[in-house]
RNA sequence: CGGGGUGUAGCGCAGACCGGUAGCGCACCGCGUUUGGGACGCGGGGGUCGGCGGUUCAAGUCCGCCCACCCCGACCA
């Protein structure tokens, strides 16, 4: 059996994200351009992102709902800067059972619009507020230019909308929501991100502020993974959700919203793959480990396949996977679950069987490097703190990358040359035309204000203006 | 939409310049031997050569048009 190996990281990042995508199933082409089939694999790994923000929203008081796929076009054209962010990029149904629609359907985009429109019908009072709605849903978004996972016409996400009736509270539930994006990048997914706010020319299309997580994949470029939008009361204003104070007097709402989508699926594939392939991170993971039955006759092999069910029962709380396949070498099933990213391996053949042990392989260790005897006895306790021990080893990996490929030039000059391959931490006047003329000039674009700024003032790293702000400048997926 | 590239078996490719029986590796099916880092032998199955049209006795190959996808740019979670 030849080996299929997948293009190297550093000689072709791009080639071996694209390759490595199919080759470990999480996601296909479809024959329709720019949309994607997730498949078993990578769905679950989306099943398991879906369940570790769902407890976090749930437990911040979040319900979970449904709006339709069908946006009424008008709708869009209410808010001025969200129909000038979005048009380029709707798809628009004209036609229903086989007759010209009097108005066009936009499928929804993202859902401001239509939530706007039904949160004005059920608020009437102070007593309403706030509502904390989160949606499940898919959107469609015409690119131009797309990859799996990372831009897709079609994706998967969750769109959280809330509606408040101070401003404070508002702005608190925006914040509160990056945090919450925050916490499960690092403490879930192992990736380790900046928190920011987005620049006038980054934030989302009718937003005032728009908040970002920020992560660096492992080519050094940037990737937002989750955005948080303080509304203001510009989509309030557009589509009158209003409400009576205790004074009875009429007030506008302050709305926000939020979403994290399956381009994180992408960040976790960039951020933790190596040459071998994926590096699941242990919480997520679709297989948590994986046990690898060795055996060389019928004999042995009911052994080991007995012994085995002994380990899986001690393991049911975790996902377990048992690669029971015929006909496949062990050396074969290592390189495959390799491929696939899961983060132990269990071996047991017959010498484990004998001497009452399981042989474990580190995913984050590859090779025969990550291998260890472990006694079967305690066997729980002792995978348990293994896959902790991955979970803090990979993001601490991620931590050294990024803090190793962030630098602070002092001038223009050495400001080009580092967002070359890597990000910049620079003062930035926070001028939108400065801000266009540096990525005409170096591709990279800002990423965040970090909300962690340090004290004092300097001046900008390209128009030498006064600045107050520390930026992060990159090139971006 | 501009620039570049690719379409031949499920996947990766050769064949094309020079027209003449459609091939190779992997995968798949059967049998046997194997199995602690990508096993081996033998025997099989599988193709409107992206589509349409043209030239020719004859087209995967030459000519024209079209389509799809990928990469690089402009737009974006």
């Amino acid at each position: 059996m030849a080996k299929e190996q997948l293009p190297s990281r550093s000689q072709d990042f791009s080639d071996w994200y694209n390759r490595l995508v199919l080759r470990a199933e999480l996601a296909d082409y479809s024959p329709v351009r720019g949309c994607m089939v997730v498949r078993p694999y990578g769905w679950a790994l989306w099943e398991n992102i879906q369940s570790a923000l769902d407890q976090r929203f749930k437990a911040t008081g979040h319900v979970n709902a449904a709006f339709p796929v069908f946006i009424p076009f008008s709708f869009m054209e209410r808010e001025r800067e969200h129909v000038e962010g979005f048009s380029p990029e709707l798809a628009v149904v004209t036609i229903g059972g086989g007759e010209e629609l009097e108005e066009p359907l936009v499928v929804r985009p993202t859902s401001e619009t239509i939530i706007g429109h039904m949160y004005a019908k059920w608020i009437k009072s102070y007593r309403d507020l706030p509502v904390l709605i989160n949606l499940w849903n898919s959107v469609v978004r015409w690119e131009m230019r797309t990859k799996l996972f990372l831009r897709t016409t079609e994706f998967f996400w969750q769109e959280g909308h809330t509606a408040h009736g101070t401003e404070d509270e508002a702005r608190a539930e925006t914040l509160q929501m990056l945090d919450v994006y925050a916490d499960f990048a690092e403490n879930e997914a192992a990736v380790p991100v900046i928190k920011g706010r987005k620049s006038e020319s980054e934030k989302f299309a009718g937003a005032k502020t728009s908040y970002s997580i920020e992560a660096m994949m492992g080519d050094t470029r940037a990737l937002q993974a989750g955005t948080s939008h303080n509304l203001g009361q510009n989509f309030a204003r557009a589509f009158e959700i209003r409400y009576l104070d205790q004074e009875n007097e009429l007030q506008y709402c302050w709305t926000t919203s939020w979403g994290l989508s399956t381009r994180f699926i992408g960040a976790i594939i960039m951020v933790h793959g190596d040459d071998q392939g994926l590096i699941m991170p242990p919480r997520l993971a679709p297989y948590q480990a994986v046990i690898v039955p060795i055996f060389r006759n019928d004999d042995e092999r009911s052994q080991v396949m007995e012994n085995i069910a002994s380990i899986q029962s001690q393991l049911s709380n975790l996902r377990v996977k048992l690669d029971d396949r015929d006909g496949l070498t062990p050396g074969y099933k290592f390189n495959d679950w390799e491929l696939r990213g899961v983060p132990l391996r269990i071996e047991l053949g017959p010498k484990d069987v004998s001497e009452g042990t399981v042989t474990l392989a580190r995913r984050d260790q590859p090779g025969k490097k990550g291998k260890t005897v472990v006694k079967q006895e305690g066997l729980t306790d002792v995978v348990g703190d293994v896959l902790d021990d991955i979970h803090a080893s990979i993001f601490q990996r991620a931590q050294a990358f990024l803090d190793e490929n962030t630098h602070q030039p002092e001038d223009y000059a050495g400001f080009i040359e580092v967002v070359r391959s890597g990000w910049a931490d620079v003062w930035w006047c926070g001028d939108s035309e400065c801000e266009a003329e540096i990525k005409e000039e170096t591709k990279a674009t800002t990423r965040c204000i970090p909300l962690d700024q340090p004290s004092g003032e300097g001046t900008c790293i390209h128009c030498g203006q006064p600045a107050s702000e520390r930026v992060i400048f990159a090139r971006a997926y």
